[in-house]
DNA sequence: GAGTGGTCTAGACCACACG
DNA sequence: GTGTGGTCTAGACCACTCT
């Protein structure tokens, strides 16, 4: 039994009101003392808890002032989070459909033996997904993993038809970290043709890796998303 | 005579030693507790400065192991940090040329009113630029700036062709956060020739609000990066 | 066992915004 | 002046990794 740190619950509990709307608009939050107080906790237990709210852009913090809720925090729930395609669609209360393109083991090609700090040819899972959001095929997804993390994944159905579901409930694995780069490809023949857009469409290429708790490398990811989605995104200091 | 903080100083010289190169690779840190004897502070202090270069993807914390220097760190500069494409690039060792395209005062259009929170029609100052990196045309900017915040920014040239630091410099605006929405278009005719690529070419495109530190919209920009380009991000948690 | 980072306490003083 | 967030101290105990 693993004890939950009490700044974690504190975030948690914000989140969960943000996104099912008990908090919202500008509102504001209490006090960081009352806070404190109303979980027993010291204040700089509650500022770590706040501190990573205001990263992701959930919060807004003004000295003086008090703590906000950014505009629009429950439709940036995925801004800055590490959180599966399905997850985030099915949170938004969009129908996510899932064509599966590809599940199979091959071996590493050079690039993404190095990403995942392997030698060029060692066996990696290969799962390519088409996404349909509200019966719009929408992303076009591709991720290797290291079959010595999860070795059954290219047999086994995912659940929920999620890979980070999957990793996280039937391997233990999970993400704590992506290095991300984003790109714009115009689009091939076939990934015109799984869309449904003229070839040569601008598409948004999203080329991730993905690190666990102890920052191994797990899942390299290349996605290209239907033009006319955007990535959301924020900055902070 | 404003003090630095001490966080903020510890943070500024590990970002100077990792950008000048004296710490690289996967350099291990010296532990929290030798930082904190070395500037004479808690170690709380010590993690404050850690924890913000962790969080931009500069520093990789492994529990009972150590503090590293992320790998390709100095690469990934600009990665979540809010700095201006001049500082930027110049920081990297390139030469930046810049071609003013616009520098004028406009009514503010339903869009930028609304994301600077201002009333449609108040003024706002254009500034349209096209930078040309090592001789290749890189990106087109557009931003507009609430007149009221910098009433000669129309008339008079940029410090150093930098957005940014006219505002900080001229008009001592300090920004510290921004909203982004990044997506794929294809290039329109003028675009494409500005570039010197085909029409219709994908090019990445990012709108952004930027704040200031009392969190008032300072700038709307938006801009459209040649072919072949990337943006890199970094996800924590 | 020794050393590392992760969490937390119980205070303190400061800078700032607002009435 | 009052209340807010920003910074900081001087400890403490824990979980984890490595040897």
């Amino acid at each position: 039994m693993s004890t939950i740190p009490a700044h974690k619950r504190i975030r948690d509990d914000l989140v969960a009101q943000i996104e099912s709307g008990v908090l919202g608009g500008r509102e504001r939050l209490p006090g960081e003392v009352d806070i404190a107080a109303q979980y027993g906790v010291t204040r700089m237990t509650v500022r770590q808890a706040l501190s990573g709210l205001v990263n992701d852009g959930l919060l807004v913090r003004r000295r003086g002032v008090g703590t906000f809720i950014a505009t629009n925090a429950a439709q940036r729930r995925n801004m800055n989070r590490l959180v599966g395609f399905t997850e985030d669609m099915r949170a938004a209360g969009r129908t996510v459909e899932t064509r599966i393109l590809a599940q199979l083991i091959v071996p590493a090609t050079s690039d993404i033996a190095d990403a995942l700090e392997l030698t060029v040819g060692v066996h990696v899972t290969h799962v390519g997904r088409l996404r349909i959001v509200d019966g719009t095929p929408v992303i076009i997804q591709h991720s290797w993993v290291p079959c010595e993390l999860c070795p059954d994944l290219w047999s086994e159905p995912l659940i929920d038809d999620s890979l980070y579901a999957t990793l996280r409930d039937r391997y233990g694995i999970v993400l704590r970290r992506a290095d991300q780069r984003i790109a714009a490809d115009a689009a091939t023949g076939e990934r015109a043709s799984l869309f449904g857009v003229p070839a040569r469409s601008p598409l948004l290429r999203v080329e991730r890796v993905a690190l666990d708790d102890r920052n191994l490398p797990v899942e390299v990811a290349r996605s290209w998303t239907r033009p006319g989605y955007e990535i959301a995104t924020h900055i902070e200091r």
